[in-house]
DNA sequence: TTACAGTCCGTACTACACTACCGAGTCAAG
DNA sequence: CTTGACTCGGTAGTGTAGTACGGACTGTAA
């Protein structure tokens, strides 16, 4: 539990982020921004550091910046219920999304497949599904 | 084979896009632009149909319009084994995809699934992981 | 002929998550 | 006390795939 106070700079490094990143996240009010002390440098401790984390751990999950926003809104609340309810929605996006790209897959490789075998010896399977008024 | 001379708005229903997504292929180099008679409206040929519905089936393959604009110069010179070469290269991004998709997937649904069955009475499972110091 | 829908052309804006760049100011080591 | 790295604050640009808008012009039907 290291309280330090830490330049942007520093907190950059530990949260393996940067500086520019900080800030930007700071714009959108992810992290908090400490007071300026007349002119100087401002200095954050190692909780702005956790809540770099969080936020990338949570994108790494999926999340948008907006969803984590929210994330990090019911973390202070300790809503537990709701939590889940967004992750349940994130989880079903990503089953939607996998089916996708799973159609997606599946479609390539029969074309992949056709063109490799020779099944169709004049024109390129691939092309001409394409091609191809309907599909 | 019904090769009329049309006008850019029929086009785009024909093809099922709108207006402005046929200029803007038109400045991405993907459909070419007929000559404007003497300050008139441009015709178009049923063969811009077919080369939109080439672009919006590779779209839903998962290819990027500069994807598509190497796809359409494949098309052209015929070249299938390129042609194969990169659709492979497609599917294989589409494979890394889903495989970190399938990854966020179970991971969302153990935590989940830990809220559910109050395994954990406490802290809310979900929060708890994302502030986690090390995933 | 006149009304109005459609076209032309350019620019600017959307979302998302940053990244780059600038001049001016500040902190810390030597 | 100087030097150099860092910070501040703001604006602007990146990539992807369009969408929106506005003023001027044109084509067509009544």
């Amino acid at each position: 539990m290291t309280i330090k106070a830490m330049t942007i700079g520093q907190v950059a490094t530990l949260a393996d982020v940067h500086v520019e990143t900080i800030r930007y996240y700071q714009r959108l009010g992810l992290i908090n921004e400490p007071a300026r002390p007349a002119g100087g440098f401002r200095r954050y401790d190692s909780s702005t550091v956790s809540r770099l984390r969080f936020v990338k751990r949570s994108q790494q999950l999926g999340f948008t910046l907006d969803e984590v926003r929210n994330l990090l809104a019911l973390e202070d609340r300790q809503s537990c219920r709701e939590t889940r309810l967004l992750a349940e929605k994130k989880l079903a996006m990503i089953e939607e999304r996998i089916t996708d790209l799973a159609r997606m897959r599946k479609l390539l490789k029969t074309l992949i497949g056709e063109c490799e075998s020779g099944k169709r010896p004049r024109a390129c399977p691939i092309i001409a599904t394409l091609s191809a008024r309907n599909v």
